[in-house]
DNA sequence: ACATTTTATGCTCATATGGAGCATAATTAT
DNA sequence: ATAATTATGCTCCATATGAGCATAAAATGT
């Protein structure tokens, strides 16, 4: 970078890592503890922790072009060696660069821009080299989870402040726009479409209802965080982390749909009632049983094993595996999802 | 980057553009022209250009931290620079960082790492400061135009090659891997996805049919490249360009749908004809008429200006533009493509 | 043995979507 | 007038899928 010698700024690349399993019928994504004067200068930050407490971070490491062929290599060779987890499924997600997303730029630091990785892992205890933890996803995004129903966070929290936030606007037309907004992301009779994840983040990070806020350098307007809510709407990350992870979670619940992803988060054999219930859990939705197991059926995506499961009680389930060949016969071999498409 | 003093790998951080317009019926890439010797080694590379003859290139730019704020503003700074057009519509795509991507690195080079971009503009006359050509984008990829029914070069050449790639496999697992692929892309019973063009591309990629291939340092195998059929399969980029146009192809065929993102290629008031022959030339398929308006009419996606068409001959068309409002009303505003999803 | 619980399965039905085609109207060029 | 070209309304049908009813199979508990 930098090719003036000038004192042109730097720019630092690095991979960030969401690493993904499911266990017990709950998601949990890993992340690491960092003080936050790792990460940024001890400026005022709102509600934030600052100085020597510790935020939870994604883990990120810089990219070696001597050591890494490619970006993707690069991200499984660090995280392995961090984490001692074989990494399955890996897919790049976005790429970060915006000013001040690490605040110490402001100091002089260099801009860094982050490729996001999404991957996928069966869950296993950490033997690496880093202090790396498992954490449920929705703790992250409480608003996503919907298969005990609709939050109460949404009708408790969510709306009363969105709606605040629609009648604050400066002129009519942008009112409409952001009720339009908050109607699609969180509608009553919209339908709740689970691959928007990115989208009901922003909505709520412009809201100023995500204490993240508070830190973002690019804002110019200086609307304060709204903390009283931040402290129902999830557990903050450090930077513009929880960005990527909500960015992971839209990604990863899209392509469930039309990509045998699940199977990566999968022991080799498993129930059909197993496999519903981890779709269910990236997806935040129940799903109906018998169509689910029509559409896999269908696709041809699971065959039997032949045994039982340990079972239980009740009648003991069958147990399948994936059936690799449907890479090479189906265009489209995904798990059945309510596709929730257009409402209108 | 390069944190370490050592002889540690520089990395370059840039910025790609895949900037597309319509005009007549065919969609148009910009590209410039560069000397080879600019892009690589004067290495044995099969049949491409050597030495002093030029090659056709995506823009690229360098990452400049301290005057861009984020990716996106830096690509269309410096893209709008170039070429005096006013980008409408930008994403990104894609980050692209294997080794030997620019061959200059086998050389002592920077490993150049290039974040993608898809932007979208109204055609006009070039009158920035730099020397880029508008190209049709179906001369890179022959195989994806199917407005005239499929196309020839399928069954004359693809096919052909590829049943030979298929024959040719190591192993009978292999064999039938890659039967499966070669179905999937080009098979003659599956229906044609229009966004799987970079499926499409990598499948004769890794074929050899391609003539970008025999540059690729990563690919240890010394499998040549099958100068003859390249000869019909579409004009060749630089480095892996056309690979990153195959991933902007993809990802606006399918964006297409529920997005409305061909407004930004047309003029502001347009008749539906007009509107329909920009979606068929992008996803490269006929469109049934009256089914495209029936959605167009439900979508609400467009409104009738008032005014008629300065005629040609037939009966004149009306004239219509977006109705922006709908941006607040629908979640997911597209145009009405056929869907082609989950064959089997 | 029998009820209860738990899981698996088969089947039906209503609805939404969209692919395909027929028919007709409106306008201009020749 | 006739042909050509474009616009428009309407029907029909296949498929996908959301939702529900009913029943079978196996294990646990009494």
């Amino acid at each position: 970078m930098g090719s003036g010698g000038m004192a042109a700024q730097q720019t630092a690349l690095g991979l960030s890592a969401v690493t993904v399993a499911v266990t017990n019928e709950v998601p949990r994504v890993l992340a690491v503890r960092r003080m936050t004067h790792e990460l940024a200068t001890p400026v005022q930050r709102g509600g934030l922790p600052v100085g020597g407490e510790s935020a939870l971070a994604l883990p990120f490491g810089p990219f070696q072009p001597e050591r890494h062929r490619t970006l993707e290599l690069g991200l499984r060779l660090w995280v392995e060696e961090l984490t001692g987890l074989k990494l399955r499924y890996v897919e790049q997600l976005y790429t970060f660069g915006d000013r001040f997303r690490d605040p110490r730029e402001a100091a002089g630091g260099p801009r860094v821009v982050s490729v996001g990785y999404l991957a996928l892992v069966h869950e296993a205890p950490l033997t690496g080299t880093g202090e790396a933890e498992w954490c449920d996803w929705y703790d992250f995004f409480p608003w996503e989870d919907w298969r005990k129903g609709r939050p109460p966070v949404i009708e408790g929290i969510v709306r009363p402040r969105l709606d605040a936030w629609v009648f604050q606007a400066a002129d009519d037309w942008e009112r409409r726009a952001r009720a339009g907004r908050v109607a699609q992301c969180f509608g009553v009779d919209e339908q709740w479409d689970i691959e928007r994840t990115l989208d009901r983040y922003e909505l709520l990070y412009e809201a100023r209802l995500i204490p993240e806020a508070a830190q973002d350098g690019c804002l110019a307007d200086p609307q304060p965080v709204d903390e009283e809510a931040a402290r129902f709407l999830g557990r903050p990350m450090a930077l513009d982390n929880r960005r990527i992870l909500a960015t992971a979670m839209g990604r990863l619940r899209g392509k469930l749909r039309y990509r045998p992803l699940v199977f990566d988060l999968l022991p080799p054999s498993f129930t059909l009632l197993q496999l519903q219930r981890v779709v269910e859990a990236l997806s935040g939705k129940r799903l109906h049983k018998q169509n689910f197991r029509r559409l896999l059926q269908a696709g041809g995506l699971v065959e039997p094993t032949g045994q039982l499961e340990a079972t239980g009680r009740g009648r003991p389930a069958e147990l399948f595996r994936f059936r690799r060949e449907v890479l090479h016969e189906r265009v489209a071999p995904g798990v059945g999802i309510p596709t929730v498409r257009v409402g209108g």
